[in-house]
DNA sequence: ACGTTTAACTAACAATCGTTAGTTTTGCAC
DNA sequence: GTGCAAAACTAACGATTGTTAGTTAAACGT
């Protein structure tokens, strides 16, 4: 059973996401616990906290992903399935927490803020580099890479929006038909 | 030169952008225009009609846009291009407003809520349908077409943050560099 | 120059917010 | 059952918010 601190984490999610981080209050979150306001600072030690985890919760795995990924000793269209295929899994997972990454990491302070911003820069950076591997074989049309990366990863950040009007779909299938969407574009 | 209220709109949208509609206080926006909070209220009628004309005014820029595609003869992946053009376009000139279609509709009140989402919904079936016509033509992959909407749409709703990175960028140039990345794809 | 409208200002309101203090209840070890 | 720690509760605080009332200054037509 989720220990009740994950519990208010994951109400937090769903209701940061549904309202926005600042137009939800403790007082709403702790009804959607079952529980009043008060009581939740047993468990965490102030709202903030909860949009600082939640984030960075979903920054380390992203984290994760791009160091196998860099370690491992796939062949580079191979990495950027595999970073593809990361992105939609952990889209599928934890589709509430996921959705905050878009706009409400404004919210943090200056510090954990740079902190996200930075595991984020590493993370684009890393795709960059891979995305750049992946034109320069041969296979792929030339196109400037900035420009392919920031349309790839919209692709990913917005896909949990539509994953949630599809929520009966299979995660295999989406992963093949995003894979497919982003590598093979759609003129033959 | 702009009216106080269109100077008023301007703000907002910058401030909004930057901070989120919630996080935004009347006496910074006031401060923003060079004015005290109270004098606001000589132009506006309150805060929410900001984000709702800000909103609206893009929602109806898009109408137009997918209403005079449609009205037009032209063939499917033409039109397909000219909606992209458009949509660059007012990315490039209305950058700040434009970025507050993505998260800021959600602090709307009810009302302006379902009328706004009803216009893009109106969109994303003119949209939908003309990317059906253009899979149709037997040009492009087989791919599903809620995938390739979703997928392009993302592309084109992100964009306004890319380009406030790349400032520097031609719009003709940019026009160019994203439908080639949208219709043909990154494989040859 | 004068009167009127427009738009600025100061001050303050009522409501809401995150959070704390202090107290009571719950649940488990023994 | 008793004692104790964890976690719930009530009540209230200080700060911030959007907005209004009432007043003064600026702008403009005649």
């Amino acid at each position: 059973m989720k220990s009740k601190r994950q519990q208010i984490k994951d109400h937090a999610a769903r209701l940061f996401r549904k309202r926005g981080y600042k137009a939800t209050n403790m007082r709403d979150l702790a009804e959607a616990v079952g529980v009043k306001a008060a009581s939740l600072y047993n468990h965490i030690s102030n709202k903030e906290e909860l949009l600082q985890e939640l984030l960075m919760d979903m920054a380390r795995l992203f984290t994760e992903s791009m160091a196998n990924v860099q370690a491992s000793s796939l062949g580079p269209v191979e990495k950027l399935e595999r970073l593809i295929a990361d992105y939609v899994r952990y889209t599928v997972e934890h589709t509430d927490a996921i959705s905050l990454l878009t706009g409400e990491w404004v919210h943090l302070d200056e510090k954990p803020k740079q902190e996200f911003l930075s595991l984020r820069d590493n993370y684009e950076d890393g795709f960059r580099q891979i995305l750049n591997d992946c034109l320069a074989t041969g296979h792929f049309n030339k196109i400037d890479v900035d420009i392919a990366l920031f349309s790839t990863l919209s692709t990913l950040r917005w896909l949990y929006s539509w994953y949630s009007k599809h929520r009966e779909i299979n995660l295999l299938e989406l992963e093949t038909q995003i894979t497919k969407m982003l590598i093979d574009g759609l003129r033959k």
